[in-house]
RNA sequence: GCCGGGAUGGUGAAACUGGUAGACACGCAGGACUUAAAAUCCUGUGGCCCGAAACGGCUGUGCGGGUUCGAUUCCCGCUCCCGGUACCA
């Protein structure tokens, strides 16, 4: 028998591949092909290295663009690595390595085990967003982002000189920026203002701007932590509280883009789940503005709506403790009682107030508001259920229609007022009814009107009035761009008193300067601002001492990868026109919401000021699911007495349950024993030194819990063992083999072998015993083309819709079909092997070279995976069932009459002898397979 | 709560537009080769029933209904699981 080679050869093709830059793509100025731009989600290079879940994506992506380069495509599948972040400067901290000495140890790691799953990157595009090269760019969009506003008028951003230009000649007549505050001035007075207070202004207007925001404050570290670092309000590492505290931060005017996040969502191919969070994550609401006067007071109370419906059963108005007003509504009787709650409105953090959601709680602040239709005394409470950070911090409380209006009225009291009809069985005392439908009534004007109608007339009217507007809100917010970090882009911004000023483009990029120490300042600062001689500059202006967040170099990345070397600019307009946008993205929905917002927006602003020739960056995105590991717990009922460790254990038997690690699962039952009293005691369940002994001597094993697979569950699988043991190819085949691509899966080593034999399978079937190929010239058989037809068909197909796992079965049927055949024919092979190479690249290139190629099996174009190849067309075929007609869609190659195919059919041996003489009423046949059959009688 | 997705043998799963449910693989059982093992190959394998066997019958895609000549697929009502999100007015 032949030997399999693999995968002892898989290291001569990788380096096959690396030496002639098989996958290099080629500039549009040198390639007449059409163009296929896939890439993933690039990753950040942790010290772990890659483990089973990782390469999943890469593999999907990586058979598709091979697949595309033999159908003829410049393909363009780049790599690249996501470099600054925060466990290399935590390890930094720790032992005082430069993160970019762990970060290159990292990619090193991370390249290496790439290549070695056969994987097949443009070596040309390679990027890491912590080089200088890379880092510049993103500082140069920074800054067109500072130099940048939003007019709502056009619906896109603008140079701020046009801004400039605007008020200068007109003030902010015919003006409609977003912005923070709505300053309004005159030409003159704007002309009149200084240079420093004109420079504040248009701070409101950038679309990067300056903002005082919350971050997470650690006293005991001196230091700033990010969101994934706070674990239940104390810090991860050590344990410390962490408080809110607001800081300098830089924001980025995402909000801006609201409308054109959610409209471009449409375009997109993308799947719903993802597009509905994005959308939720959005969170646009239409409704009413409206104001409340206050008795007794000039100023009114605003509040937010999306239901003018049930304005007429308002009972009384809510505000935030936050709200600005919150204070001065007190009256005197009120004042002890109303300030206390809001001091401790205060002191409770955000995470307290979310936690006990169900404890109703406010004061009323001894105020009344008018109704703005009715004129009706409406008493105002101040709560906390109310936010203050969006619509106006205050809101009307309708009990009878709102969840939260109907706890809070119960608990105090205070009047339901049923002003949407309800249907006659539900229960209006037992809670609020809040579907938007039903009839309004006791409600003036909208009597009679269905709920839609209603808020549309309440809208209408309110505006007519003049007590209020339309208005469209947002849950979303302007999106944080600053941390007080070292590992990171620094900002190029220099500071002239508080004025914030551009750093000259040919001072780019702006060098992260090298630190004695990369711990905290203690100040809150990043550690730069410790580097007196690097801050201050010699006229007197300081430097920004914040860097840009994590998701700043990802969210232009794709931009870099047409032009990853161009120093005169972030990428060449020609080559973006012909390579954008992204054909096909792959990764996981951990980024639905965080970098897929980000990029688009920065496409967007791009866009906008005429950088990219796309609005939006990735057409067809594709989550993969994660792959998980396996935790096993042992389970067994034990004594109470013995467990007294434990608290709340039920009298009598009680169930323990401990988790193991995966390692010890393939060890003999005995010693799983053995293990288990190790480590009840390990947990102090048993410090009397009692030996483990259940009812009938033995344990159950639950059944085994999924997980992400962490190197600190110890679930990892590593995939270097997989392709030692068993090669590349039959790695990569059986993570495909593996479930659908979309789907979250354990990983079972247990199934590699079945795709392993496949692979032998084929081997052993075209080689003697003396390894060498052994293929026929003989003209193939009707029955063996049939057979490699359909399986190029499916592979189109399958790769087509990334449905990988179903093609892997098709090529196991062949090989079967094959080897029962003895089939070693030299035009089937050819074409097979073809087929096989993008899953399969290392033994096919092996295969490819013994039939006497001398160069790469992916330097090839196969025409049956071109376009016009198997087209299929379609006929009606009627046929009668029980005296009814039906219609059957019958698929068919093009050039193929009915009666041909028919002809066909019957021609078959098996058939025609069934057919013979009987009239056929069914047929429904795909090419190669008939499917369904109906003879009368 | 709300939004999105899902449930098919012992296991991972397939079935593309409603058309032979369970392809393919793992596992299991049996067999061939072998002194033996490994490797390789062959056969069987949803459940139940009849039968010596070939053949055959019934049943079966989470549960209950419906549409249809025909439903894993479409519709209505549930149960459970997974993901996202949450005092967003």
């Amino acid at each position: 028998m032949a030997k399999f080679p693999f995968p002892d050869k898989d290291k001569h093709w990788q380096q096959f591949w690396k030496q002639y830059a098989t996958f290099r793509h080629q500039n549009p100025s040198e390639s007449s092909k059409p163009k296929f731009f896939v890439m993933d989600m690039f990753p950040y290079p942790s010290g772990s290295g890659l483990h089973v879940g990782h390469p999943l994506g890469y593999i999907a992506t990586d058979i598709i663009a091979k697949y595309r380069k033999l159908q003829g495509y410049n393909v363009l599948h780049p790599m690249g690595f996501d470099s600054f972040g925060l466990p290399a400067e935590n390890y930094a901290i720790q032992t005082g390595t430069h993160p970019a000495i762990t970060t290159e140890n990292n990619i090193t790691r991370y390249k290496e085990q790439l290549e070695m799953l056969g994987l097949g990157y443009s070596d040309t595009a390679e990027l890491r967003t912590s080089n200088p090269e890379y880092y510049r760019w993103t500082q140069w969009i920074f800054l067109k982002l500072f130099d940048s506003w939003y007019d709502r008028k056009l619906n896109k951003a603008r140079p701020i000189s046009d801004l400039t230009a605007h008020l200068s000649q007109f003030g902010t007549q015919n003006l409609d920026p977003a912005g923070g505050e709505i300053l309004s001035f005159t030409a003159e007075s704007w002309k009149a203002l200084s240079e420093a207070d004109q420079q504040k202004a248009l701070l409101n207007y950038r679309l990067a701007y300056i903002s005082y925001a919350p971050v997470n404050w650690c006293e005991a570290l001196g230091t700033v932590l990010a969101n994934e670092e706070v674990k239940d309000g104390l810090s991860e590492r050590g344990g410390h509280p962490v408080t809110r505290i607001p800081m300098r931060q830089w924001s980025l005017r995402i909000t801006a883009y609201s409308d054109r996040l959610l409209e471009g969502l449409d375009s997109l191919d993308w799947s719903d789940a993802l597009k509905e969070m994005q959308r939720n994550w959005i969170g646009r609401s239409s409704g009413l503005e409206i104001s409340f006067p206050l008795e007794g007071r000039a100023e009114s109370l605003e509040i937010f709506t999306t239901r003018p419906d049930t304005l007429f059963g308002v009972s009384f108005l809510s505000v935030a403790p936050e709200h600005p007003l919150a204070a001065s509504l007190l009256t005197a009787v009120q004042k002890e009682a109303g300030l206390a709650y809001i001091e401790k409105s205060k002191s409770r953090s955000e995470r307290d107030r979310m936690a006990d959601t169900k404890q109703v709680s406010g004061v009323f602040s001894g105020t009344y508001a008018r109704h703005p239709f009715t004129g009706k005394e409406i008493p105002v409470w101040i709560a906390d259920y109310v936010l203050a950070g969006y619509g106006t911090g205050a809101v009307m409380a309708v009990p009878a229609h709102d969840d939260r209006d109907f706890l809070f009225a119960n608990h105090f009291g205070l009047e339901k007022k049923q002003v949407i009809q309800c249907p006659e069985n539900f229960d209006n005392h037992a809670a609020a009814w809040t579907e938007k439908s039903g009839k309004a009534l006791n409600s003036d004007f909208l009597n009679g009107l269905e709920v839609p109608a209603a808020i549309e007339k309440a809208i209408v009217e309110a505006e007519a009035r003049g007590l209020g507007k339309r208005k469209i809100n947002y849950r979303f917010r302007d999106a944080i761009f600053s941390r007080q970090r070292y590992w990171g882009e620094p900002i190029p911004i220099i500071f002239k008193g508080d004025i914030p000023y551009a750093l000259p483009e040919s001072e780019l990029p702006l060098l992260l300067p090298e630190v004695e120490s990369y711990k905290p300042t203690g100040t809150g600062e990043s550690p730069l601002a410790a580097i007196e001689s690097w801050v201050n500059l010699p006229d007197g202006s300081r430097r920004e001492t914040n860097t840009m967040p994590g998701w700043a170099g990802s969210s232009w990345y794709f931009l870099r990868y047409l032009d990853a070397h161009n120093s005169k600019s972030f990428s060449d307009a020609e080559k973006a026109q012909y390579w954008l946008n992204v054909d096909l993205y792959i990764g996981g929905t951990e980024h639905a919401v965080g970098h897929l917002l980000y990029s688009r927006f920065w496409t967007k602003v791009l866009y906008d000021l005429g950088h990219s020739p796309v609005e939006e960056p990735f057409q067809k995105l594709v989550n993969q699911g994660m792959i998980l590991g396996y935790r096993y717990y042992l389970e067994a009922d034990v004594d109470n007495k013995i467990i007294y460790g434990l608290k709340n254990v039920p009298s009598g038997k009680a169930t323990i349950k401990l988790e193991i690690p995966q390692a010890l699962m393939a060890e003999h039952a005995s010693f799983k024993k053995e293990r288990l009293s190790e480590l009840l005691e390990h947990h102090q369940l048993n410090p009397s030194g009692w030996k483990w002994e259940a009812p009938d001597g033995d344990f159950v094993e639950t059944p085994a819990y999924t997980d992400k697979m962490s190197k600190s569950i110890g679930n990892v699988v590593n995939p270097d063992d997989m392709c030692q043991h068993y090669g590349a190819d039959t790695f990569r085949m059986y993570e495909m083999f593996l479930g659908p691509l979309e789907q979250y899966k354990p990983w079972n080593t247990n199934g590699i072998t079945g795709v392993h034999g496949f692979l032998k399978k084929v081997w052993n079937l075209l080689h003697n015993e003396n390894d060498q190929l052994i293929l026929t010239q003989e003209a193939p058989t009707k029955e063996e083309l049939r057979l490699l037809h359909t399986l190029i068909k499916k592979v189109r197909e399958d790769i087509e819709r990334l449905s990988f796992n179903t093609s892997v079965p098709a090529f196991m049927v062949f090989a079967n079909e094959m080897h029962r055949l003895a089939c070693r024919k030299q035009e089937i092979w050819n074409s097979a092997i073809i087929c096989l190479a993008p899953y399969a690249p290392h033994i096919a290139e092996e295969i490819w070279k013994e039939m006497g190629h001398s160069t790469s099996i992916f330097t090839a174009t196969f025409p049956e995976f071109q376009a016009e190849y198997l087209v299929l067309d379609e006929i009606n075929y009627p046929v009668q069932i029980n005296g009814k007609t039906s219609s059957f869609t019958l698929t068919y190659p093009a050039g193929m009459d009915k009666n041909a195919l028919e002809e066909a059919v019957r021609a078959d041996e098996k058939l025609g002898e069934i057919l013979k003489g009987r009239e056929l009423k069914k047929l429904i046949v795909v090419p190669g397979r008939i499917v369904n059959l109906v003879l009368e009688g």
